[in-house]
DNA sequence: ATCGGCATTTAAAACGTTTTGAGTTTTTCG
DNA sequence: CGAAAAACTCAAAACGTTTTAAATGCCGAT
């Protein structure tokens, strides 16, 4: 393995320039860097990183931790933003020190991760209201991105989307067709995204004078079976009035609906219309529903490569109001939204 | 971050010694040694990993890399096995660095991730046979374990299971059970676990003496889809001769036979025995099919701290021929199987 | 009392890099 | 031409650890 020593021997120049050189230090001569990067690129000289992690204090590496969900499986989106990250982490010759979370406690896992001392922060996803998370790091100063945000107002770098503008998009299409009976069926709601939603959804059911009983609202982990047997339990009647419309946390949700709708022997979108926000997993395409789904599409992969840069940068010492990023998720209307059906326009019973 | 110069000021010891009473070296008091130890846990010393690096060669990581299927999914076995690593590493206090290859030449992600310099060893998994990582490795002189084994003959550390013999023990169970016409709805035969099921299969079926024609062994990337699909033709009798028993590759493929069977009014058992072999991933458990399935059984998770150990003491100087396990998988009988059905035993038409 | 031998401890070098502060050469300008 | 400024280069320190080689202290034996 080549070093530097053995370039600065070779030309009698002292190592320090030969460093200088090879880092594009302005203070060396265009004659010496030539010289320099010629031996270099001949004897395949590659920076020993171990050295250089040792001086700057900083690693090159960053960490994830992936939450385990109660029943031991990690959510179907996980994958995708490892994907993605490790991608675009490797773009800036950064990399990835994965854990996977089995404690109660949130916060063990990265206190037993800085103690090694190998990181320069930290990657986090699933956001909830005060995360514990945030206090921790910020406290012992460790940088860290989130992917969402934790509260309305937060002082570190993030990446997300207006998740209060998805649920809003949604209902304001609806209601443009003409749809006054709309039920949400959201996410978990103890994660931000899905509180998000869930208000965003109600302002725009209140701006729109809409009546929407608390049965229309539910919210659990996203799962075929529970928009199934959602769906299932409001389009049948049991519950009161019958929804014309369903606003779905996931893709996953809106399959169930859709089964649940088959099975009532409902048509989509001339019985009921269906919305869905599409995090655009490769397993699982809104396009190739039947009928292809109208969604708030927000493809999680593009949140990877602004993910990584964002904390790079905050490593580097960039501000972390400088490094916030909400994007709104694009609305793309396909065939499951249609004009309210007869009848559904009729006062509530 | 405490060093060990923190601790040797207080104590008035030099590093050396310090280093040395930490790391057990033989030559230091019992005093002494106490002493040290009773600082260093009270101010939390972790050894900083970099520098041990750089003068050990050691970095106290391994790299992990997860192939992507050309669907862009990974398959559902690698969060298991995430999962189960990143908690045995810790157990030694190893840290795991990923990487996800989305590259069509298999050793170009181990090779940009050798290029930083940071990582110990490697974990493979999803070996084919005469493996080119193996060869790259081997030839750099890289430490790494193998989740299975590329070749019969192998000279690296690994774990895994007897493959041939979990397809013999479903097919001697089958036999037994009366059964002459087993059929084999294998994993994808690009691996070497499906290649060796697949000859166990044909090991098993030709020694009981029983007729198997090439249409009655299928392989493809596990998916209920695929089951169901190839179930379908078989069992309808497109193909000619029908199956009395299906041995499935994994209990995902086994969940479409059921549907098949379902589908086309035969029960499992009376009418169809099915035999699945069973990762134990806790999404999708045997116990849970209805009947529930009789499995040769091997939880992905068990593999993982002996993967781990393996890897660690390879690293640490063990010889490769000493750290190779395998298993033989449990067959468990439940209620998927059953004798062979009345006119199942006629000769073949 | 002195020596050898043993147990314990230490100082210093090493790993390969970046960076500080100081030195040396070259250029510029009066 | 001479001095000040600019441009370039260098030696050395630093990062935190391991390890080599040397030093210290203590013991019993000479």
């Amino acid at each position: 393995m080549a070093t530097l020593k053995d370039i600065s021997a070779e030309l009698g120049l002292s190592v320090a320039t030969v460093s200088r050189a090879l880092n594009g230090f302005p203070e060396v001569s265009a004659r010496t860097r030539a010289r320099v990067q010629d031996v270099a690129d001949r004897i395949g000289y590659k920076p020993n990183r171990i050295a250089q992690r040792l001086v700057t204090g900083r690693s090159g590496m960053v960490g994830f931790i992936a939450k385990l969900n109660a029943d031991m499986t990690a959510d179907q989106t996980f994958l995708e933003i490892l994907t993605g990250l490790t991608a675009a982490l490797a773009e800036r010759d950064v990399d990835l020190v994965l854990s996977v979370d089995q404690h109660d406690d949130p916060v063990t896992v990265y206190e037993r991760m800085l103690e090694r001392g190998i990181l320069d922060g930290f990657i986090l996803n699933a956001p909830v209201p005060n995360d514990p998370r945030v206090a921790f790091l910020q406290a012992r100063g460790i940088p860290f991105v989130m992917h969402g945000q934790s509260d309305p107002e937060v002082h570190y770098p993030f990446y997300g989307i207006d998740n209060r503008a998805v649920s809003r998009d949604a209902v304001s299409l609806l209601a443009t067709l003409g749809h006054r009976r709309i039920a949400l069926l959201n996410g978990d709601i103890n994660f931000s995204f899905a509180i998000d939603r869930e208000e965003g959804f109600r302002e725009a059911v209140a701006q729109e004078g809409l009546n929407t009983p608390e049965a229309f609202i539910g919210h659990e982990t996203p799962s075929e079976s529970y928009g199934y047997t959602e769906a299932l339990a409001m389009l049948s009647g049991r519950r009161g009035a019958q929804p014309t419309a369903i606003v779905c946390g996931s893709t996953l949700i809106a399959a169930g609906v859709m089964r649940a709708a088959k099975d009532l022997g409902l048509s989509v979108p001339s019985d009921l219309s269906l919305i869905a926000h599409d995090d655009a997993l490769p397993q699982f395409r809104a396009v190739n529903f039947d009928p292809p789904l109208t969604v708030t599409r927000s493809p999680l992969r593009d949140a990877c490569s602004p993910l990584a840069n964002h904390l790079i940068d905050h490593i580097a010492g960039g501000e972390a109001d400088t490094l916030q990023t909400q994007i709104r998720a694009e609305l793309i209307v396909r065939e499951s939204t249609g004009p309210v059906p007869k009848g559904g326009t009729d006062p509530w019973p």
